[in-house]
DNA sequence: TGAATAGTGTCTATTAGACAATATGCT
DNA sequence: AGCATATTGTCTAATAGACACTATTCA
């Protein structure tokens, strides 16, 4: 710490949490956004988020504005920290530091809008990238959409993409819809069954319209996926990585 | 956000930035730790850190720390950002949100005091992890220690804590001091040249004291690690360290 | 020449990907 | 039966790890 004058007070900022919430809907993933009620953006979509409260963790703010924007409790998603966002011109507001990040749940209800937030819907993610988002958040967005896609190769989380119980098939759409292409449905099987402690499986079957019944499964206890499952071999999507804090 | 009242205000928080910096010094990994100089924890080994300036980014104000704290300019460093620890009372001091950083870099200089740290000095992580640190810096050094680990799997970081030119024996040692555990050097270097862009060759020769010269290399410009180079995967040689706890 | 380290080659067990074959439900 | 999908099996090329072998310097 570099206080030399006992006069001198560090300067205060505020603090606010943005969430990207990814879901899987009609074969897609889809992100929650909100159109901004308030200026500034006025009307600009928008990732959900607010101010941290005073004696309140970034994660229970996190969980609090999940809440509010979707009436989900963050016990059925999985929520991890993504990063913090700092230019400090990226609110014209003032000095605002933002905390972002990401949660993953299976099949959402429509969210409810929140309270300043004029209304609340899920978007395909390669629709919202199109858009022109408020402040920073394609930024955020982008960086949610490559950590997701990287926590599908190392560790289990595709499984809170998938309500329970679910088949093996459920799984498999969800890794391509957040991959973006198609896999083999015999070596994914192989893969993911292998894998230790990814899926659990239920003694039940689903029965589709047509065709074999499929089992089911639940979530297993393992978080990390070893071996890893990798998107490397398959069709490599252009890497927009190495972005520093780039405002 | 939730204004509700147009008289609301968000609450005001205090922001740090604090730094895990790694180096590799005689084939160990180790952080530089300050001791501090005032309260609270006073007389405690801490990460360096500070608070962050009116109109700065959360990376400006680690590099300046990092300038400040040994002496050093961050571009000849690897700077990442690692999250943001928010627990209400990890400052006894009030609210304060930190932002950790990772910091890699190459045999670097003793560092200098900083302006209220009593003294700085590199320390073996496996020393600084026995110690009782300040605030929830253990935590962190944890978080950073184990980012540095996967980082080196997946990107071609560890070249960041070569002095270039390196060898391919220098770039081996640096996975051996991260990971903790030795590595088959034939096979490293047929992994480490054959990643493309991890290493550039120069034509130039290092010539030991004894035996056969070393080729030179640069880094290359590749940032990610195609294929990666895990640490799970290899039956290791046992290092000092384990062959001694067996005995 | 021999010691020491750098660098190459090779053998084998494992694995990933492609895809064929079989199983099990439905109408 | 015939269709659709699930699940299992098989073939092959590529790879990782173990380790033998060769190369190059200095004393």
């Amino acid at each position: 710490m570099t206080v030399e004058n006992t006069e001198w007070e560090p300067p205060l900022v505020t603090v606010t949490v943005d969430l990207v919430i990814f879901t899987v809907r009609d074969g897609e993933l889809q992100v929650l956004l909100i159109d901004r009620g308030i200026e500034p953006y006025l009307g600009y979509p928008a990732l959900p988020g607010g101010y941290i409260d005073k004696d309140e963790t970034l994660e229970d703010a996190a969980l609090r504005e999940l809440r509010e924007e979707t009436g989900l409790n963050g016990r059925t998603l999985h929520l991890e920290q993504l990063r913090a966002y700092s230019a400090p011109h990226r609110d014209p507001r003032g000095r605002v530091i933002t905390v972002a990040y990401l949660a993953l749940g299976p099949n959402l209800p429509t969210p409810i809008g929140g309270t300043d937030a004029a209304a609340a819907h899920w978007t395909p993610v390669s629709v919202a990238l199109a858009y022109r988002l408020a402040f920073d958040h394609e930024a955020i967005l982008r960086d949610g959409l490559e950590r997701a896609r990287s926590q599908l190769e190392h560790t289990t989380v595709a499984a809170a993409f998938c309500a329970e119980p679910f088949t093996i098939r459920d799984l498999r759409h969800i890794y391509e819809a957040v991959w973006g292409f198609e896999l083999d449905p015999s070596n994914f099987r192989r893969k993911v069954t292998g894998a230790d402690g990814f899926l659990k499986p239920t003694g039940e079957r689903y029965l589709p319209q047509v065709g074999r019944p499929a089992l089911l499964y639940r979530r297993g206890n393992a978080a990390t996926l070893s071996p890893p499952l990798l998107r490397s071999g398959e069709t490599r999507l252009p890497n927009d990585k190495e972005l520093n804090e780039v405002n």
